[in-house]
DNA sequence: CTAAAAAATTAAAGTAGTTGAAGAAATCAG
DNA sequence: CTGATTTCTTCAACTACTTTAATTTTTTAG
């Protein structure tokens, strides 16, 4: 989706047991539909587990987007390169989040993004195909995403307001308190690529922040 | 939805003919799936039709979002007022798109934005029981507003890859070769509210590209 | 644990975009 | 058609943010 999550806020703490990464993805999409048991099933077939290193791409500028992925545990970044070689961050996922690049996932066209491990990232995967199937199969999840677009939908509707109200002080301010946890957990460097501000600026910023 | 239209570009140039304006509902519906007749009759017996004067509202920062709105002709904006006073325009929409505040209108809580009609402007809105009614008898519209969502969720990440990678010349530029139509139509003030630039800075753009 | 690489800080000079103010042009309501 | 209002343009002074570059701190890989 290059989407965000389902609703909750942060599911992090994960041990690593068998089956765990499943039922994680199950509890994320009964947040909005129930599924009986021979639906779970079906889902369970169709995602495929997929682990990623640190710095690993999930998808490259120029390729086609094959599937979409829930992230199990990990971090990602979506972002794009122009033409002068800077990146520019469209979003990160850690737990419970789903990423990829719809557009090209829907059209076939190639992408415009990367997507790269940030962490060690352990995802699930779902072909066209068998998304097209599962919708078949379990009309249900035809809602789940929609809602989950619905959610993604709104969260960039409202970067993108920031984007026009704030300043760069602003955006920070509004990025630490929303995402607490990623400001721990992302290089500062990644965090500016985000805000649309250089790495230099960011510093001074959160320098005055702090004595102010 | 707030959210951006079915696929083509611009259904302008409509006479004021009856049953105009339902037609050109049901063929943006249709555009992404079939309804039978009775499904249309259902369609069309749950959307009111409703008209706006130039410079009236549609939704009102602090109000609840009602409904959901197909526009069938004219222009609305929808935007934010920040604490000095100065207005964002998060997106235009004109014949053939869908407007609102989604986040209000599925969660019931007071709306951030505006919405206000550029021109004098006739809709098509559908209440959310009657929505919920619609995807109870038609799941069919399930699947039509996630591929609404979809395009929408699309065009607002590019948006934000923009605003990332863009200055202002660049995002003007992009913005005219994308709606042409909208560049003729619309003040330049509120592209300028649109691009997150002044009006003053917009006009200097404006000159430096055309002798340039 | 250590060397090497990447990220963060600081400072100074430069640029993209803002502000305020004033006049000219376009649009609107009656 | 006309006066009133809004929008557009131009200019000069200003501010938020960038760039480059040097130094320090932190993280990483082996």
């Amino acid at each position: 989706m290059g989407a965000g999550k389902g609703q909750t806020n942060e599911n992090s703490a994960l041990t690593a047991k068998p089956g765990m990464s499943t039922s994680l993805l199950i509890q994320n999409i009964e947040r909005h539909v129930h599924l009986d048991v021979g639906e779970i099933e079906l889902v369970l077939s169709l995602f495929q587990p997929k682990q990623l290193k640190r710095k690993a791409f999930l998808l490259r500028q120029g390729e086609v987007c094959r599937s979409e992925h829930f992230i199990v545990k990990g971090c990602v970044k979506i972002y794009s390169i122009d033409e002068n070689g800077f990146e520019h961050i469209l979003m990160f996922g850690a737990e419970g989040w789903w990423v990829g690049d719809l557009f090209s996932f829907l059209t076939g066209k190639e992408s415009r993004y990367h997507i790269e491990a940030l962490e060690d990232t352990q995802l699930l995967q779902i072909t066209k195909p068998d998304l097209d199937l599962l919708y078949e199969k379990v009309p249900k999840m035809e809602r789940f995403f929609r809602i989950l677009l619905q959610n993604a939908f709104i969260a960039h509707m409202e970067r993108i307001d920031q984007s026009l109200s704030l300043d760069a002080a602003g955006r920070y301010q509004h990025f630490v308190r929303k995402y607490p946890a990623f400001g721990q957990r992302i290089p500062q460097k990644q965090i500016a690529a985000y805000l649309g501000i250089t790495p230099v600026f960011l510093s001074m910023l959160r320098k005055k922040l702090m004595e102010g």
